[in-house]
DNA sequence: CGCATCATTGAACAAAATCAAGCGAGGTGG
DNA sequence: CCACCTCGCTTGATTTTGTTCAATGATGCG
């Protein structure tokens, strides 16, 4: 929870009666094995997840078996404040690798929301740079190529792992097989694989097992046409 | 405004009180020719911009010019919350035909996010929905052949359009040039216009000028893999 | 009429997907 | 302790999808 408190006030300052609020919602934490939906399309869950330890993806499967990962997710994250507003879901939410996840109920979050207005526009701030990653995934996907592509999802997570700590200095654990790499960046896993190796030929990265290490962070910023704003972090990676 | 109202009704049903606080919102109306920014990416305007008419969409330049648009939007979308609660935006916002504008200062809308909490309620579900639409780009973009992407882009605008009343039975205006359609698909223009004359071959659509005419709606969301869940309408399209 | 913008076409080319194997480390059971 | 099996990574060859380049039609508007 600390750590979800954490990334709130990366967008506004809290008062000490606030974060008191917050550090007093009720949940349930839970340990959920990897490759395992937390929620999948369709379902109305009547909590939301915070991600506590882990990595997870929301994710949308096509008839064919097609898959397409939306968003990763790591610890600090609430996941899942569209099921709090809207319907059945329509994606699914699931983990990558073990993952330890706090179940709030959505009543507590309402109660929030209506009473206490600036962990409400927190919370706007927190949804709303979620809604950024997602545009600029859009740009990734749409516009640049394989090896941009990665270029700038190393960043972005790289980023993102930063912002709330959780990066050694320029290097960080990605818990993720190419295949599901592929699966985020609309790509085969094959050229996923031949892309990653470019990134290392270029002496840009290094991978050893899952740990990315990245060598050269201005250029794989360039590389990935990074460009840390979207993600609306006050302090600058 | 009336437009806007009926869209957030769609997904709330809101007091008779509610609907008129609504409508005290000042704002302000002006016409803006096609092809301007009504924000540009870096800027950080003091009103909220909601489309009275016209059509207009959110993009991002990268350095080399190429252009991703990452959604589009129609009378009644209020398409700029995200300047209300976070720096800088990210993206512009322009224009792509000559449309009507209403710009509401910041103030009106905090104020009312603060103290009206079934509005604020609605708001946040308007803005989700925003968010499961980049979504479904990112899916769209990242797994669908150019032949699903464009059938998917054709089904969204109509059950949008529909869903504020802006469509006729089966047919609308999508007043966008082939290019502009290439940059939101991420395809080139020259694979678009194959696209949508394979479309037209295949007896789904019909195009006159910019009038889209689709002759066989369930074939075309099958032909897209469209399914409307995302759009979380009340009144299924 | 003439210009500009948009749609369309063909041919050559490139990026990425697909298909099909092989490799290597970690885990399991005999 | 080793054989074996699985999963994930890597490689090569081939095919597909979509891009790029370069024109040529159409359409509309001043």
């Amino acid at each position: 929870m600390d750590l979800f408190i954490r990334k709130l006030q990366n967008f506004t300052a809290l008062s000490a009666a606030e974060i008191e609020t917050l550090k007093s919602v009720p949940y349930t934490t839970r340990d959920i094995p990897a490759d395992t939906d937390l929620t999948s399309e369709g379902e109305r869950p009547a909590t939301c997840r915070l991600i506590l330890e882990g990595f997870c993806c929301r994710y949308q499967l096509l008839a064919d078996g097609r898959r397409q990962i939306m968003s990763f997710h790591i610890p600090g994250d609430l996941c899942d404040l569209t099921t709090l507003f809207l319907g059945p879901l329509d994606h699914s939410l699931g983990t990558l690798v073990a993952t330890k996840v706090g179940f709030v109920p959505h009543e507590a979050i309402n109660d929030i929301v209506d009473t206490y207005p600036r962990i409400n526009r927190a919370l706007w701030r927190h949804s709303l740079v979620d809604s950024a990653i997602f545009r600029q995934w859009v740009v990734n996907i749409g516009q640049r190529s394989a090896y941009e592509r990665a270029a700038h999802l190393l960043c972005e997570v790289y980023s993102r792992f930063e912002a709330v700590g959780l990066a050694a200095p320029h290097s960080y654990e990605l818990p993720v097989t190419q295949a599901e790499l592929a699966d985020a960046l609309g790509l085969s896993t094959v050229h996923v694989n031949r892309t990653l190796q470019e990134l290392r030929g270029d002496g840009l990265i290094t991978l050893r097992g899952r740990f990315v290490t990245i060598h050269d962070w201005e250029s794989l910023k360039r590389a990935g046409d990074f460009n840390a704003n979207y993600l609306h972090q006050l302090a600058a990676a």
